[in-house]
RNA sequence: GGGAGAAUUCCCGAGUGGCCAAAGGGGGCAGACUGUAAAUCUGUUGUCAGUGACUUCGGUGGUUCGAAUCCACCUUCUCCCA
């Protein structure tokens, strides 16, 4: 009977404004899984929807940290499970959106990611054998003692690579190990997943470009230049798209005209490599639509889905 | 009016007689992804048959065994002097 209602998709497809709709029809709360809503000071780039398009309805794991804090998928898949375990209790049906796609796995899945903190000490450390002994001694090295790994990993991914070491350094555990293990295990929760995407690329594209230019009239810039200005364009949030691409503007390094097309342009790279990813994942019911629909017709086909 | 230079595959941009369907980057397309994930990484990208053929480097015509590369003229663009 508990069962989790997910919706994801690539940016600017439409989520919010479908999960607003949903939760008012079927009495919701909502649940973010987005890496960069969880910033509180992250608010015009990265869409986050203001009361007005919130309708009322309470949204979780929006503004939870400051930028200034270091975030995690470990630590969004707790608290986000408390989220969804809360509004069960208080008998209201969780709605998870986003299009974080590892953030939403980890909640419905419950990968329980490797307790595996030292601060860093292992990774940076490994992180200085990279640049010293160079890829091929550390691929080695993982190979001789998680083979699997080694052989699955490229060797410029020098991310996974180091991080596939570091989990067998300090649990003696590996990863691959690991992964076939939450892999077998059942999913934490019951949930019926609904992607949300234009038909159409190129519409896909269009409605980017278009939010874009919104984003701009809402007032990016100024929100870009106060973070710069306070020191808080660091850590995670520095890479957010739509943020990252205004330094160079704001350095006087780029024009404002290519600042904005850059950031249309990667936005436009995420959706795609989002779509990669949501595109594999057989628990999707997709809702591909044309180009003028109406949020009420999207509704109802999500709801048609969700009837038993 | 005079002078200098430039036109390359979707874009930018290398290439100045054969090793060039043409470097590199971007974009597109496809894929990966288990504690930074809006991040990071991989493959592919003229056409058709798939160890080969065909079309391509502004246009036309030459030189040459052979040209994106040399010559002539034409077109367009940029810059400089008037």
């Amino acid at each position: 009977m508990r069962k989790v209602i997910v919706i994801v998709g690539p940016t600017a497809s439409g989520k919010t404004a479908l999960s607003v709709e949903l939760a008012h029809r079927l009495n919701g709360e909502i649940v973010s899984s987005d890496s960069m809503q969880i910033y509180k000071e992250l608010s015009i780039g990265t869409a986050k929807p203001d009361m007005a398009e919130r309708r009322g309805i309470p949204h979780h794991m929006m503004d939870v940290v400051s930028v200034r804090e270091s975030y995690s998928v470990s630590r969004y898949e707790t608290e986000a499970a408390a989220c969804v375990e809360d509004i069960f209790a208080r008998g209201k049906q969780p709605i998870v959106v986003g299009g974080t796609g590892l953030y939403t796995d980890a909640l419905i899945r419950g990968t329980g990611f490797l307790d595996c903190d030292d601060s860093g000490r292992t990774r940076a450390e490994l992180e200085r054998r990279w640049e010293e002994e160079g890829p091929e001694s550390i691929l080695e090295q993982l190979r001789s003692v998680d083979p699997d790994s080694a052989e699955r990993l490229h060797i410029n991914d020098k991310k996974r690579v180091i991080r596939a070491l570091e989990v067998y350094l300090i649990t003696g555990r590996t990863i691959t190990a690991h992964n076939l293990e939450t892999q077998q295990k059942p999913p934490r929760y019951e949930s019926f997943f609904i992607g949300i995407c234009p038909g159409d690329r190129a519409v896909l594209y269009e409605r980017i470009d278009r939010r874009v230019e919104i984003m701009m009239e809402q007032g990016l810039l100024q929100e870009v230049r106060d973070l710069v200005d306070r020191g808080l364009m660091v850590g995670t949030a520095a890479q957010a798209i739509g943020y990252k691409e205004l330094f160079g503007y704001l350095r006087g390094e780029a024009s404002l005209e290519e600042s904005i097309a850059l950031i249309q342009q990667k936005s436009r790279n995420y959706a795609k490599r989002q779509l990669t990813w949501f595109n594999k994942d057989p628990r999707i019911h997709w809702i591909r639509y044309e180009k003028g629909a109406r949020l009420d017709e999207l509704a109802n086909i999500a709801t048609n889905f969700l009837r038993p």
